[in-house]
DNA sequence: AAATCCCCTCGCACACTGTTCGACTATCGT
DNA sequence: ACGATAGTCGAACAGTGTGCGAGGGGATTT
């Protein structure tokens, strides 16, 4: 039996006496070839050429390619910026981390299937996670509530951005742009949606429309749905908590307001 | 320029005399693949010698693997089997979606990343969103919201297993099985959450409870939020449609009361 | 009965992939 | 000056998806 389970954050780096190649240099190379021609594009071969070096030089920095997609997955998240969580409040920490990830993912699109595919243990993801962590435990939430709060506003940006991008890749990949590119496939859709007479007044419905507006719109009537959830969630977690320690608020402001 | 956009859906079949290989037999046997050995055992060469004929057979059937992967993609969809949406609440039907889906991602992990990466069109799919669409629709959402309720559901589900899965995944080839499992990965992720005490805390509440327990536990707090949610967005769609028409009720139980 | 057609199968070949191995060089500490 | 070691690299291997053209076999037409 090998390693039971391994990650790059596991093994620390080689000494890295910082000739030519390094680690950051690779994994921004390879983040420059995905950006620019997606994950496909992205071979072994092609990133040491544009590193100006053997294919097989990678292998003595990185143990495999799975490694360097853990690594620019990170790098993804560390595009994200947060505000201070302490002076913060939860629902704007919140938006701020859906609207953020959303962009971030919509800038990198490859990600997706990455995040659907290996855990995320990386220096960012960790960070990020401590920082919602910490809103939303000073906001009130309670200890089981508290992670699955934060997990369930991950999977809805996770979730959303990912069948939005299919979409986009999809399109851009015909080599078509802006609204024309919506109309092409119109028809394709019309017949796929053949015998389901529901969905198709929806797709004419929004063929007026621009997409991108649509989408928009969407993401923010889902993310409004969820912060209510949570809300009373919260109100939940405050009520329990007033209730088996009653000396003490779990409230902050309310705390200070005494 | 070729085809703007294409999907198998798209394409109607070969006149298929049906000799010795059909379409959907080997969208079965793909399927079992998939399902025993995972996505990357399915190759052409491994699909056509589990078929008894050779790999370049299939694309006689079948255009590109991409196709193959739409096909068992749409077949995962078409597991799923939904109450009649005419005598069905719409909170019911969207649990029920919710968790019938959540099965069938866990019964079929391969098909995350490619609902991550390619639109789904097939007819299992389609049906699935319409017979959604009528049961909100029956229920009072109205137009916009209506289509934002569906996917945001879509969304929660897809996003949430997502990671999830991920995790089993790299765990279960490790070839451990059960807590152990969990207890082994531990050291890692302690190792990666490094400085970042509050995580740590937080892995450790779990450590002693049955990891799979706690999954649903998340799992089912995400989609009570989500369910709160749309039930507000649901009031403010039958208070627009009374003041908009206030002869028709939105509602048909209210109307039925009338 | 013979010839034609067309559905379908399949072997070969191509360009490509990730990764291993052993040989090579250049720089460092002694 | 010399050995060690960090780092690079070319060749090779076992795979991959897929295009092409040659065929087989049954049905249809002449």
């Amino acid at each position: 039996m090998k390693e039971p389970f391994s990650s790059v954050w596991t093994r620390e780096g080689r000494p890295a006496k910082n000739p030519g190649l390094s680690r950051d240099q690779i994994v921004r190379a390879a983040m420059e070839i995905l950006d620019a021609e997606g994950v496909d594009a992205l071979s072994m071969r092609r990133l040491g050429a544009k590193l100006g070096s053997g294919a097989t030089s990678l292998y003595w920095h990185i143990a495999h390619k799975d490694e360097l997609m853990e690594l620019v997955m990170d790098e993804v998240y560390g595009e994200l910026s947060l505000p201070d969580p302490e002076v913060t409040s939860w629902e704007d920490m919140a938006s701020i981390l859906a609207y953020g990830l959303r962009a971030a993912f919509v800038k990198h699109p490859w990600v997706i299937p990455l995040v659907g595919t290996m855990p995320s243990l990386g220096p960012n993801a960790m960070r990020m996670s401590s920082q919602m962590l910490k809103a939303f435990e000073r906001a009130g939430f309670t200890s089981p509530p508290l992670d699955y709060a934060v997990s369930t506003l991950l999977a809805f940006v996770l979730g959303w951005t990912g069948p939005e991008l299919a979409w986009r890749a999809t399109l851009d990949s015909s080599g078509m742009s802006g609204r024309e590119l919506d109309a092409a496939m119109m028809k394709t859709v019309r017949q796929a949606a053949q015998g389901h007479p529901d969905i198709l007044r929806r797709f004419d419905e929004y063929q007026a429309k621009d997409p991108d507006v649509v989408r928009a719109l969407a993401f923010d009537f889902g993310l409004t749905c969820l912060l209510d959830g949570l809300r009373v969630r919260l109100a939940e977690c405050r009520e329990r908590a007033r209730a088996d320690v009653p000396g003490i608020a779990a409230d902050p402001d309310e705390a200070s307001r005494t």
